[in-house]
This record gives structure tokens, sequence and C-alpha cells, in this order.
DNA sequence: CGACAACCATACATTGACGAATGTAAAAAC
DNA sequence: GTTTTTACATTCGTCAATGTATGGTTGTCG
């Protein structure tokens, strides 16, 4: 085959994690071969093995595409008067997370990561899994501190429960909304859940 | 191969259902062989394809041995007061459920069934999620309903709203437990949240 | 404006899992 | 006691997927 140019080059390789995406969510991960993903994208299993060492390396630039880690979203809010309000912070944080999901890409990939993957070469989906839930617990433990040191949470209600609490439900609702997304809108339901959940938490609920 | 008694015989399709769960467990449905499991209960792929017709098969006898519809967890109780007391029958429903889920047949199918498996042949593991989520959610609300109706929930927090929120979090603590059991015990921290939970819900919370 | 290396297709070798066919020895049935 | 059936073990053909080696253009850089 001829060389093509660079950015020509760079667009195959997307085309190629694109067509990833879609067949693994259909077919799983351990059922689809690089030859349907390659098929799918118009190319063969050359441009594939050309791109990415073998399967689990394609898994892994999947997946780089679509990192979010959970400070991000309330960096990403930007409001400098959200330190007096944690609570405020994490409902705007939940819902700019809300948002990214329905992204496609980041709905499928984050799909295919929970439901349609076990583990497979170097790749342990669940170890990956496992890093999310600590970190976004982490964070929610911190600003729940936060509240209760500003007097905005129930006397109670210790923030490391309330923070296990929250983040049981997201994750709850985070699995049960990519199970199949068309049940419903995880922007309106989950803002719906998180805005009763936190409001139980405050002081005055 | 000589032939075994029909105790005999019952017990190796028993060893050999064990082997599945063990061998899914680490490696995954669909990166283990049914010579891998035959070799593992001690004997070769031919008594797996005496006692299965295929793969699909030995995963569904798998799953029929622990089948735990909610309505049983509450039956299982006994107890003729819980009719007025509906939040104390979804407490004592939740211990049972968590009760059963740390005998390790329970975990293992279960965390099998949501983080060990892809679709494979005709078996859909997300679809059988999605009727079990429905089944819990519709039982929860039933109960919440009952509560409401009984003045004995909050009355700035609807029924439906708060199964949701339940169910949700019921269905994230389960995903993270059955990740690595060994971070914590769910019956200790199930029992924790639920309580509180339930206690935010309830009018004198 | 060559020469090289990038980009991808094609062909080939290897692996390993499945399923069916067949063998067989003992338990059941009569 | 003979026959039949059960409960496996063994073997083998097939096929799909992987990985590698090789070839052929054509951008791209000195």
């Amino acid at each position: 085959m001829a060389r093509k140019t660079k950015a020509e080059a760079a667009a195959t390789r997307e085309a190629l994690l694109d067509a990833a995406e879609e067949i693994f969510l259909v077919k799983g991960v351990a059922r689809t071969s690089l030859e349907q993903i390659a098929r799918h994208a118009g190319m063969t299993r050359g441009a594939v093995y050309w791109h990415f060492r073998n399967k689990a390396d394609l898994f892994r630039a999947m997946l780089n595409r679509v990192r979010m880690p959970f400070q991000e979203l309330v960096e990403e809010i930007g409001d400098p008067g959200l330190a007096e309000a944690p609570l405020e912070a994490v409902r705007l944080a939940c819902l700019s997370g809300f948002e990214r999901l329905e992204r496609p890409r980041y709905r499928r990939v984050h799909a295919i990561l929970i439901h349609h993957c076990e583990v497979f070469g170097d790749i342990d989906p669940l170890a990956m899994q496992n890093e999310m839930a600590e970190e976004s617990c982490g964070a929610l433990r911190d600003y729940l501190q936060c509240a209760a040191r500003l007097g905005q949470l129930r006397e109670d209600l210790s923030p490391e429960l309330a923070a296990k609490l929250l983040q049981s439900m997201l994750g709850g609702l985070f699995h049960d909304w990519l199970r199949n997304h068309e049940q419903f809108s995880i922007v309106e339901q989950g803002m719906v859940l998180v805005e009763t959940q936190l409001s139980l938490f405050s002081r005055q609920g």
C-alpha cells in the first residue's frame, strides 16, 4: 500500500479506534477480532498491527482518549466562590460529569470498560475501576469534610459516611445508565437524585 | 471410563460447576476453556460434554444454583408484624441479602455475572442484570409507597424517588463489593449505609 | 531529486478451542 | 447372567484468531 500523509495516517488511527469502540460495545471485547475492527474501518489487519502492537495496546489507546479525573470536573467549572459552598461544588461537578457522559465517545468507552470486557492480556478493567472509585470517593470525602467544618451538614451524619453513601449512589446510577442509556437521561435523572441526596445531607433538609 | 453411580455422577456434575466458578472468577468466562474447567475438577472435556451441551449451557446451570429473587428474602424472614413497618422490612431484607452474598457460592457467581463475563453464545448478562434491577426496584417502590401511606416518610420526599435513590445506592455498593470483597464486609458496611439512608428517609430522621 | 522510511495490504505459520466421533468399562435393568 | 445404558476418556478434524514476514507504493527529508 502507498504511504499516506501524516494527517491521513492519524485519521486512520482514529478511525480504527472509533470502529473498535462501536464493535466492542455490541459484541464485547473478547468476541471481536482485529479483523472485524479493521474491516469496519475500511482497512485490513495490517493497518491495525501497524498502529498498535496488539489488542491490549489498542484497548489502552481507546481508554486514553477519554480520561476524566474527578478533580478536572471541579476545576473545569472555575467558579472562585466554591470554596465556601462545597455541596454546590459537588453538585456542579456531578452535572459536568453527567454532561460529559452523554457525549457518545465517553459513554461508549465507559460502557465497554464496565460492562463489555473481561480481563485479557495485561489488561485488568476491575483494577482500573477500583482506581476510579477510590479517586472519586476520596474527592467526595474531602468536599463533605469541608462542608462539615462549615456546619452545612446534619450533625448526626459523619462526612465519611455521607461520602460513601453518595459515592455508592453515583456508582449505581452510573452502572444502571451505562447498561442501557436509552432508559433515561442521566443528566435529568442523575441531577434529581444528586440534589435530593444532597438536600437530605444538608442541615435544613 | 467406568460408569459411576447416580450419586457419584451428580457429585462430578457439581464439581464441574464448582471448578467453573473458580476459574471463571479468576480468568473471566471468555478466556477459560472447557479443558481448563475439566482439568481443575480432575476430569477431561468428555465429562463436561456429557453433563452440558456447551459452555453456555454450563453457564446457565451455574446461575441456576443461586437464584435469589428479592421477594424471597422478605418471605424468608416470616415476621408477621412487618406489614405495618415496611422500612424495617426493607432493612431486614437487605440484611438477609447481604448475608447470603457472603456465602462463597453466591458471591462468586454474582461477581462472575457482573464483572467477569461478556455476551457470548445466547447469553446476555446485561439483560439478566436489567431484570434483576427492575425487579428489586419495583419491590423497593412497593415498600416505600406503603411507608408513605403510613406517614413514615418525610413529606417532601416522594416514594418513587426514595426507591430509586435506595436502589442506586444498593447497586453501587453491590458492584463495589463484588469487585473485591476483601476491601470491606458487606454485612457491616452495607447495613450502616442502609440504616443511615433509611433514617434520612424517615419522618423523624 | 533520489533514498529512505512510513503506511498499509497480503500471504503464511502457529496456536488453541470447539465439537463430534469413537472407545470402554461398569452400573442398571430385565 | 445377559443386555443395555450410563458416564466418562481419547482422539481427531476444523476453524477462527493471532502474530509475523514480506512486498509495494508514495510522502518526506536531506
